[in-house]
RNA sequence: GGCCCUAUCGUCUAGUGGCCUAGGACGUGGCCCUCUCAAGGCCAAGACUCGGGUUCAAAUCCCGAUAGGGUCACCA
C-alpha cells in the first residue's frame, strides 16, 4: 500500500507553528515510507480573496523546504484540491447517504436546537438531538417546509453500540455511538461541512494515514460512521497531542501575544526579533510579526532546519539524547509510534538554541548568501572580503542572519558613529587601576591614534603587539585600553574583539574615529 | 454537564516491574577561560499529582480522587 498523507490548511492569511507541527508529521511520514504528501485547501468558507490569503501558507511551507507532490498550484491526478471546487462530489455523496438511510431530512430551527440543548445542559444529560423535527418522508418534508422551516442534512447515528478505532498514538479508542450527535452535512443553504468534504477528500485523495491534531480525536467517530455509510474503506487514523501555549497547557493562539510577552523568556525571543525588523523596516505589528506564526522566524533570518528540527522534537523524540537532526535524519528516524501522547508547550527560548547550534554548523559561504538580503534590506553594503572576515570575527555571536545588523557600524558613516566618554573613562579607570600614575583620556586617545597609524601591517595580531606594548610603556592593562579603542571606533562597548573589529574597518576608518572622539573630548 | 484524552525537573522529554540514590536537552545559578559580549569547558540546584491496591519489588500494572485539555454548532 502506498502511504499518502495530507494537510489541509484553511486559507487564513499566515501559517500557524502548530500546524507546520501537524503538517511535518505527515510530511516526514510520507517521506519516511517513500509515500507522497498532499496539500488540500480547505476554503469551504468560500472566503473572496483566497488566493491571497492562501499564498503566505503555500510561501511559509516552501521556506521551510516541505515540499508536497499533490495539490494546491501542483496538481495532481486526484484533484481538485481546493474543497470550493468539490462541491459536486460533496452533494453526490450526500444524496447516496440519503438514499441509504444513514442521512435525514432535518427541520428543527436554530432556536428550537438551541432550546433542546439547552435543557439538555440543565438536566445534566448527553446533548443528543430528539429527532422532533426529522423528515422520515416526503410528506414530512413538505409539511415542514409548509410551516416555512428550511431543511439541512443531518446524519442518523446509530443510538447502541461502540465505535471502536486504533490509533496510532492513542493505542484502541472506543467510544459508545449514543453519545454521538447528529451533526448536520448540508446546510439549509446547499453547503457541506467539515466533516464530510474531510472524509470525501480523503476518499479521493486516497488518503491511507490521517496523522492531525487531537481536536480532531473527537471528529473520528462521526467520521468513520460517515465512510462507512459511504463504503470507503477505513484510513488509519494519528492523533497528535496539543501544541500549548508557553507555560500553560492551553491550546496556543496568536491573539494572546500580549500575555505571552510577560513570560520573559519569550519576551527575549520577541524583543531579539524585533530589533532586526526595526532595523531592516518591517512591519513589526503583532498581526504580522508573531512568534506563533512561521513568517516570523523567516524574516528576521531563522534557519528552516533548526526551526523544523525543534518542532520535531515538539512531542516527538528518537531515544533520551539525540536532539540535533538533519532533515534526512528526521526522515529516517520518525514514527507514529514514538509521538507523545501529552501536550507539549512552544519554548521560543529552546527554538532559539537550536537555531543557535544550526547556525554555528553552518559553512561560512552559506552564512554569507543568508546574511547579504538582511544587509541589502537595511541599506547597507560590504565587498565579499569584508563580510568574510566579518562572519569569521563574529563566529557564534550570529545566531540569526538578521544579527548581522548587530555590527552595522562597521558600515555605517563615519559620522553616524558616537563616542561615550564616560563609558571609555571607566575603562580607563579600569586600565590603570593599580597603577601609580594614569593618562587622560585625551593622552590615551592620542596615543591609541599612534598605535593604529603605526600598525604595520594593519591586522588584529599587531594591532594587539603594538596595544600590549603601549600598556606596558604606561604601566597599564592592555584589555581596558581595547575596549577604550573599541568604543572610540565604533560606538558600542560589545562585540567581537577589538582588534578584529579594529582591522575590518582599515586604518583610514578607525584613525577618523578615534579622531572624532578626541575632538570630542578636548572640545 | 455527557463523552473522550492526558498527567516525570520551570519547559521539551527518556523511562513499558528490579539496570532509577530517575537519564538527556533548553532555561537558571556558580566557577574556569577572557579586551567587552558571545561561544566553549566544568560543577550545581531542580521532577515521578495524590490516595489505595497487586507484587519479594512500581515512575512503570489496576482502581479511585484531583488537575489540565479536547469535544458536544447550519466553524474547520
Amino acid at each position: 500500500m502506498t502511504v499518502r498523507t495530507r494537510f489541509a490548511p484553511s486559507p487564513t492569511g499566515y501559517l500557524h507553528i502548530g500546524g507546520v507541527r501537524t503538517a511535518l508529521f505527515n510530511w516526514l511520514f510520507a517521506r519516511k515510507h517513500g509515500g507522497q504528501f498532499i496539500l488540500r485547501i480547505d476554503d469551504t468558507d468560500q472566503q473572496r480573496n483566497v488566493k491571497e490569503a492562501l499564498q503566505p501558507i503555500l510561501d511559509g511551507f516552501r521556506w521551510l523546504g516541505l515540499d508536497w507532490d499533490e495539490g494546491a498550484d501542483v496538481g495532481g491526478p486526484h484533484g481538485p484540491y481546493y474543497q470550493s471546487e468539490r462541491l459536486p462530489r460533496y452533494q453526490a455523496a450526500v444524496a447516496q447517504l440519503l438514499a441509504s438511510g444513514h442521512a435525514y431530512w432535518d427541520y428543527a430551527r436554530p432556536e428550537e436546537t438551541k432550546a433542546e440543548m439547552e435543557l439538555a445542559e440543565k438536566e445534566k444529560r448527553p446533548k443528543i438531538y430528539s429527532r422532533q423535527w426529522m423528515a422520515q418522508n416526503n410528506a414530512d418534508r413538505q409539511r415542514f417546509e409548509a410551516e416555512g422551516r428550511q431543511g439541512a442534512v443531518k446524519i442518523k447515528m446509530p443510538r447502541e453500540g461502540v465505535c471502536q478505532f486504533y490509533d496510532h498514538v492513542r493505542g484502541n479508542v472506543e467510544v459508545p455511538w449514543a453519545g454521538e450527535q447528529d451533526i448536520v452535512i448540508q446546510r439549509s443553504d446547499g453547503s457541506v461541512t467539515y466533516n464530510l468534504a474531510n472524509v470525501v477528500d480523503d476518499f479521493d485523495m486516497k488518503i491511507s494515514h490521517v496523522i492531525r491534531a487531537e481536536e480532531h480525536l473527537a471528529n473520528t467517530p462521526r467520521q468513520i460512521f460517515l465512510l462507512e455509510g459511504l463504503g470507503y474503506p477505513r484510513p488509519e487514523y494519528a492523533h497528535l497531542p496539543p501544541v500549548a501555549e508557553p507555560g500553560s497547557k492551553n491550546k496556543l493562539s496568536k491573539r494572546k501575544i500580549p500575555q505571552y510577552l510577560k513570560n520573559p523568556d519569550f519576551k527575549k525571543v520577541y524583543d531579539h526579533a524585533k530589533a532586526i525588523a526595526d532595523r531592516t523596516g518591517l512591519d513589526a505589528s503583532p498581526e504580522a510579526f508573531n512568534p506563533v506564526l512561521v513568517a516570523f522566524y523567516e524574516q528576521v533570518g531563522y534557519l528552516p532546519a533548526a526551526v523544523l528540527n525543534y518542532l520535531v522534537l515538539l512531542g516527538w523524540s528518537l531515544d533520551d539524547k539525540t536532539e540535533d537532526f538533519t532533515i534526512t535524519q528526521m526522515i529516517e528516524s520518525f514514527s507514529l509510534e514514538r509521538v507523545v501522547k501529552s501536550p507539549a508547550s512552544l519554548d521560543v527560548k529552546k527554538l532559539f538554541a537550536f537555531q543557535a547550534r544550526h547556525m554555528q554548523a553552518l559553512p561560512l559561504t552559506e552564512k554569507l548568501d543568508r546574511v547579504r538580503p538582511f544587509l541589502l534590506r537595511a541599506g547597507l553594503e560590504a565587498p565579499e572580503a569584508m563580510l568574510t572576515q566579518l562572519l569569521e570575527a563574529a563566529g557564534p555571536r550570529l545566531t540569526v542572519a538578521g544579527d548581522i545588523l548587530e555590527y552595522d557600524y562597521l558600515f555605517l558613516p563615519d559620522e553616524q558613529i558616537g563616542f561615550d566618554a564616560a563609558l571609555a573613562q571607566k575603562s580607563l579607570t579600569a586600565a590603570f587601576k593599580g597603577s601609580d600614575r594614569a593618562l587622560s583620556l585625551g593622552e590615551v586617545l592620542t596615543k591609541l591614534q599612534e598605535v593604529v597609524s603605526g600598525a604595520e601591517p594593519f591586522d588584529a595580531a599587531t594591532l594587539k603587539e603594538r596595544t600590549e606594548a603601549l600598556a606596558q610603556a604606561e604601566g597599564a592593562k592592555a584589555g581596558p585600553l581595547s575596549q577604550v579603542l573599541r568604543l572610540a571606533t565604533t560606538g558600542k562597548d560589545v562585540g567581537f574583539s577589538a582588534y578584529d573589529t579594529l582591522a575590518i574597518l582599515g586604518r583610514d576608518k578607525c584613525q577618523v574615529r578615534i579622531e572624532k572622539a578626541l575632538t570630542q573630548v578636548q572640545g
